[in-house]
DNA sequence: GTTGACCTTGACGTAGCGTCAACGTGTCTG
DNA sequence: CAGACACGTTGACGCTACGTCAAGGTCAAC
């Protein structure tokens, strides 16, 4: 037999043949005058196994440290692992599509930050239209949604739902407009400091255990990011409220 | 931001955001007069799209194409896509556990050829032993079963089965016997004729369909593979064997 | 001034082959 | 006998989505 005829004997290409020949999962077998391979009908036997092996999906290693051990105790062991082992793939994979069905569900799909419809409805009753600072408050909503794991989200959501009430919507606007007024204040400006023990003050209890317990005492890559997008004076207001809120605790 | 904060606060690794500038899925931000990167809100936003498109399963590829199109009818369509293919994975899954199911629950546990216990009782009763051609045509069978796709593994066995019946357990026995004694013969011997004739009469109908559909009429692979492992006379018995068992159709 | 944490680009490694490239063998045919 | 054609040989790069050095530069702190 020469390579063609044993590949297409066991069902694999020719290519998956040398490669075996490669890693050792396979003996070369002798050499004709020609150079070619000649094989006999114990080498297909041989790689029948290491198909069947292969197609249960072991890894080649694997394929290889079980044809090594050759007595049987060890393959219990790489089988039963793999099988605990597909059994996480089928638990991960359940999980994407899942995500997918409640996406798919959706009448628009869009590719964008509200991955959740629950948070979609807060983002959508929440006061933020017209301010630069409430653009970049729902980014920071968006993101913090998106970067938590799946399991924190609702938490994440319950968390905001009580900044989309009814009534707190009229002081967002009021809050959102005179943080915008404080653009080009100084930081130490009085209203700084009376702007951010309002919104403080203003703060769900909810979402002020989520600060408390999120957000480090340095004030973490969160604030570091929101700091990095408003002018000073604006990012004062954002470190006093920050410590009021804490004081409050 | 640094590319260590949007890293983390997106909770990917910094070769993960650098690989996405490779491939422009996330554009380049501006640079610090050092040479650092310097990210700012809105760009943790698109790294966060980028993963939870990733995360669903797409591919990087998959991710910059949606992204692209940007209005959605088109992710829909990926999207759907993607869910078929996550079902074919997991029935393949699950066909792959089933299979290691069975294989676990045997008590002895080998790399060896019998796959199936249907095939390994069928092995065990056949007219197996002491003769090097009955070795031969053990392994024969062994491979047929391992290389057929698994649909229609349980035909072949089924094809086997009356080999292993008693009452032809005798016969076999006094076949592979003449069929030794003819090693050293010549091809032109009148034993050869006569033990071919012998073995075409006492094959069952189902091993003879099976052999007239699965045999092209050159005699194909399996046939050249035999002949490879015997010598001539005994080659010439297996050739006129076949030819025998097409006239009987 | 030096440590240490972070950044930069560049390049190789991973699994399991697919797919050229460049060339030799063996058989059939005109 | 020459040429065509199928098939074989080794060698090397390609693919995914990054991980993981290597060799060096930047920056804040002590």
């Amino acid at each position: 037999m020469r390579i063609g005829e044993l590949a297409a004997l066991v069902g694999v290409t020719t290519r998956t043949v040398r490669h075996y020949h490669h890693l050792g999962l396979l003996p070369e077998p002798e050499r004709t005058a020609g150079g070619y391979r000649e094989y006999r009908l114990r080498d297909a036997v041989l790689l029948a196994r290491v198909r069947r092996l292969a197609e249960l999906g072991l890894s080649l290693d694997e394929v290889r440290d079980v044809l090594a051990d050759d007595r049987g105790k060890d393959l219990r062991e790489v089988l039963e692992e793999l099988d605990a082992d597909l059994a996480r793939q089928q638990e991960a994979i359940a999980a994407r599509r899942a995500r997918l069905a409640v996406l798919l569900e959706a009448d628009e799909l869009r590719p964008d930050s509200a991955v959740s419809p629950d948070m979609a409805v807060v983002l959508r009753d929440l006061a933020l239209e017209g301010s630069r600072l409430a653009e970049m408050d729902r980014e920071m909503l968006s993101l913090m949604e998106a970067s938590a794991d799946p399991e924190h989200r609702d938490e994440i959501v319950a968390m905001l739902r009580p900044l989309a009430e009814p009534g707190m919507r009229d002081k967002g606007h009021e809050l959102y407009r005179r943080l915008d007024e404080l653009a080009d204040a100084e930081p130490g400006d009085p209203r700084v400091r009376e702007l951010a023990a309002d919104m403080a003050a203003h703060m769900p209890d909810e979402l002020v255990r989520g600060m408390l317990e999120n957000l480090p005492p340095s004030g973490g890559p969160w604030l570091d990011a929101m700091l990095g997008e408003v002018t000073p004076a604006q990012g004062e207001v954002f470190r006093l409220m920050v410590e009021f809120v804490r004081e409050r605790a």
